[in-house]
RNA sequence: GUGGAUGUAGCUCAGUGGUAGAGCCCCGGAUUGUGGCUCCGGUGGUCGUGGGUUCGAUCCCCAUCAUCCACCCCA
């Protein structure tokens, strides 16, 4: 390279390359939701990465730490403020409102990709992270919260994390109730100011129901001798709160009923779960969601129920291979690779290549590609983790066979004639 | 946005005010058609970047950028 005064361009903080070597643990999770999605009657939804600012505005909170200092805002080139999604939940309801999927019907959406958020990145934190979601609209009962709990904790299951998670419930109430609980809390931490650290003062405005959540031991009495939340919910939001546990209790779903657990985001209302785990540091929150019944409406729709979740697949991934739940199967690698011995039989090898890829759809065959010595290819082959090489030289070609040679066990290599190969190698595709 | 730690080879890291080393990786050889083990050799660094102090800075000072951890916030 020559001496160049231009600066290194590398990737702008806090979003990632995903190298192939992290690449398998994503396929293997992504595949698992999918299925998961599909045995559950979940339709797929994508939606573009770019909206008006205003739907995030309006649906988050404008007054929330993600819409006033966390969006990546831009002004399109004819002046239209733009911004790259922070969450799925507003672009999920605008695309169903826009075309109509919410028209007296219900539905049952999932989706998948990237979201983007200015934080200070850390651990399990990164400003494009990536999530998966689930939405769910025009179902008012508290069945539909059981379903997609019981959906999550099914993919917990399904990845061997059942263990290593933990759900939180609790309900926030009705709209209305929420409002008044809120306006009273607001009072009482009012009066009691002097007690108040820097950051709850902050959050009187932007989330006071947050504050009941602080550390600060300093504040504790004061929180305890609290409005409690419990004591604020209406009739009707109690009742979807008692059934709902009595179906995860009948599901044999365990929980823990948080009464201080409150989202961040505005549109939640009744029913909010958050699964956790104590493997990652201080982002432990893995899947969080809830119920949002006035979004719909307030981003112009019918009045419309709804229920939804979102998982954040950086820290899932990274719960997976913290605690080494990828099968070995899963994390890529070949099942043959095919050596031609040097640069003569090298079209040979092509060909042969593609006639075995043919006979055999499913097989992983690496041909091997770039010269070298034989001792090289060799070497390489031993690296691919193919479990059989198939030689190739002149020998072999001159009698229409090749020599199959077992990387990683004591049989001895043998000759094959190439009308058989193909039959020969079956065993290896056992997927 | 706040606080702390760290930036030396592709990776993991030593190290010194007189412009650098190990292990792993990679390449070649010992082994003309047999990988893994062993041995030998080799490629590869403007010591994050820019300034300052100094005869001289990878080392000391300042700034900046990046990474990591925590706070905040959140998935």
């Amino acid at each position: 390279m020559s001496k160049s005064a231009a600066k290194k361009i590398q990737a702008i903080r806090g979003m990632n390359d995903l190298l192939p070597s992290e690449s398998p643990r994503w396929q293997f999770f992504e595949a698992k939701v999918r299925q998961l999605m599909q045995r559950y009657g979940f339709d797929e939804i994508r939606t573009p990465i770019v909206e008006q600012t205003a739907l995030f505005a309006r649906s988050i909170g404008e007054v929330t730490d993600i819409v006033e200092k966390e969006m990546y805002t831009f002004d399109d080139r004819n002046g239209d403020s733009l911004t790259l999604r922070p969450e799925g939940t507003a672009s999920c309801v605008r695309a169903a409102m826009e075309h109509g999927l919410l028209h007296n019907q219900t539905q049952r959406l999932w989706y998948q990709g990237p979201m983007f958020r200015h934080e200070r990145p850390q651990k399990g934190r990164y400003r494009q992270f990536h999530q998966v979601g689930v939405e769910t609209f025009g179902f008012e009962g508290p069945d539909i919260d059981a379903e997609v709990i019981l959906l999550s904790a099914r993919l917990w299951q399904e990845l061997g994390l059942s263990a290593h998670v933990t759900l939180e419930i609790n309900s926030l109430g009705s709209a209305e109730a929420r409002a008044a609980y809120r306006d009273k809390l607001v009072a009482y931490f009012e009066q009691h100011q002097d007690v108040l650290d820097e950051d709850s003062k902050r959050r009187l405005i932007s989330n006071p129901l947050r504050i009941l959540d602080s550390k600060n031991p300093a504040m504790a009495d004061m929180l305890n001798n609290a409005p409690q939340l419990m004591d604020h919910l209406d009739e009707e939001s109690r009742t979807h709160f008692e059934q709902l546990k009595a179906m995860l209790d009948a599901s044999g779903i365990g929980y823990v009923i948080n009464p201080r657990l409150v989202r961040g985001l505005d549109y939640y209302c009744r029913t909010v779960f958050e699964w956790t785990t104590t493997a990652l540091g201080s982002q432990g929150t893995v899947c969080a969601g809830g119920r949002y019944d006035g979004l719909v409406e307030q981003l112009g729709g019918k009045t419309t129920p709804a229920v939804g979740f979102a998982m954040g697949i950086e820290r899932l991934v990274l719960l997976l291979e913290t605690l080494d739940l990828v099968p070995d199967e899963a994390l890529g690698g070949c099942d043959v690779y095919l050596l031609p011995m040097d640069e003569s039989v090298t079209v040979t090898a092509l060909t042969l290549a593609e006639t075995l890829r043919s006979e055999l759809p499913t097989l992983r065959l690496q041909l091997h590609c770039g010269g070298g010595s034989f001792k090289s290819r060799m070497k390489k082959a031993d690296k691919s983790a193919a479990s059989v090489a198939i030689l190739l030289g002149e020998d072999e070609i001159a009698e229409q066979t090749v020599t199959l040679k077992f990387l990683r066990d004591e049989r001895e290599q043998q000759r094959v004639p190439q009308a058989e190969l193909a039959n020969q190698l079956k065993d290896l595709v056992s997927h």
